[in-house]
DNA sequence: TGCGCTTCTGACCGGCAGGACAAAATTCAT
DNA sequence: ATGAATTTTGTCCTGCCGGTCAGAAGCGCA
């Protein structure tokens, strides 16, 4: 998969026609990756300054600039990095495996993936919230078709009487929205909770609670 | 229930004693917080900017200006003036009904409430990517309380065999995070779907997917 | 050691952001 | 109709934002 929004500018690698990457240059990059993560999942494009992030990643301004030209194409080479991580998972679940087996251990990678990487996560949401300007070719091509792949797969087990008859794609919405809301609303969570879910206890219980509802609500009743 | 977060100066209302508002006013005041929270919802604190709010009320920034002084107070004044209504279907659910009838009943209201007041989630969640540094207070006192209060009355449906065994408070989260993702995701959805949750069908299919799977990931079977 | 390329910095620019302010226009009770 | 209070506007200020640029410093290979 690869995405390009139509981007005018890229990044140094891809703009001196990828001739090789110094050392200092893939350090660089990383750092201010990471940098720009942290910031732009907290505020948003918009929100998010360019300053911040440079002094997050521990370097002037323009040495930033000196790696990605404009406020934007930093975004979106964040955006697209964490995309592909962010969606693996979904492509792990085999359609010749049975059901509670494929979907309890994706529900579980989800809840993982909102524990370890709460950040990218939250970048998403961010992007969602302005309409997902710099995403939507591909949330409508990619994401829809493998959605629509998965779903096919959830009507297959229910016509094999292994599922009950649910919608397979508000079934899917319902697993994202359950296990990413442990990373979205952290900050809430916190409040009520009193912790988050690094606190291994407290990720047991979410995850224990989450998959046994689901699984509760969509397994047929055995014996 | 009436929050203040420590704020300085307020709006105008309050800041004159509150006498009483004009006619003017009022119109004035409802005028700017609509447009201040399509604004800050879709843009978050930061990436909002005053005269873009002024712009959608129809009306010069320094005229808005006069109404609330500062940014921050127009914020906090949206993100309260928001918080109750949000709130609301929540202590509306008797513990004295039967759990069938009273968590199905607050789930629709919940998806109606992401159906019809899209703009409201989307406000609260931006806040919460920010870390709720405005709400923080209200979270951690008013919010966790009503959440014990309503955990509490799930765990005597459990005692007395009405609600299979789950932890009630991620089971709150549960109910949370399936109805707002269809106001917070509404990009998303719309992307994969190709309509929202304002389309009837779509509606359906929503409420019934989660309701169903829901429900039967909580009670215990009958007969 | 020297030389070319990469990396980095300080100074700077135009634009826009939040906000102040005085004066003008409007409203309204009398 | 008039005067006080409310409402609205134009103008201006300061600071920050994204971004440029010329040149200095550092790096690695001969």
């Amino acid at each position: 998969m690869s995405y390009d929004t139509a981007s005018e500018s890229q990044d140094l690698a891809r703009a001196r026609g990828s001739k090789k990457r110094t050392r200092i240059q893939a350090e660089n990059e990383e750092r201010i990756l990471d940098a720009a993560l942290e910031v732009f999942s907290r505020y948003g494009f918009r929100g998010a300054t360019v300053d911040q992030i440079a002094e997050k990643a521990g370097m002037s301004k323009p040495n930033l600039l000196y790696y990605f030209r404009r406020k934007h194409d930093l975004y979106t080479a964040v955006l697209t990095r964490t995309l592909d991580m962010w969606l693996a998972p979904f492509g792990e679940m085999a359609e010749d495996g049975d059901p509670e087996t494929e979907l309890t251990g994706y529900i579980r990678q989800k809840l993982e993936q909102s524990r370890d990487f709460p950040q990218e996560s939250r970048l998403f949401i961010g992007e969602i919230l302005l309409g997902a300007p710099h995403l939507d070719g591909v949330l409508k091509t990619d994401l829809k078709s493998i959605v629509e792949e998965k779903a096919e797969v959830i009507r297959r087990w229910i016509r094999d009487g292994k599922l009950l008859d649910v919608d397979p794609v508000h079934l899917v919405f319902m697993i994202w929205a359950t296990t990413q809301h442990y990373a979205d609303f952290d900050a809430q969570i916190r409040s009520v909770l009193g912790r988050g879910v690094e606190d291994p206890a407290t990720f047991r219980a979410a995850s224990d609670t989450v998959i046994g509802v689901l699984m509760r609500g969509i397994l047929p009743t055995r014996g």
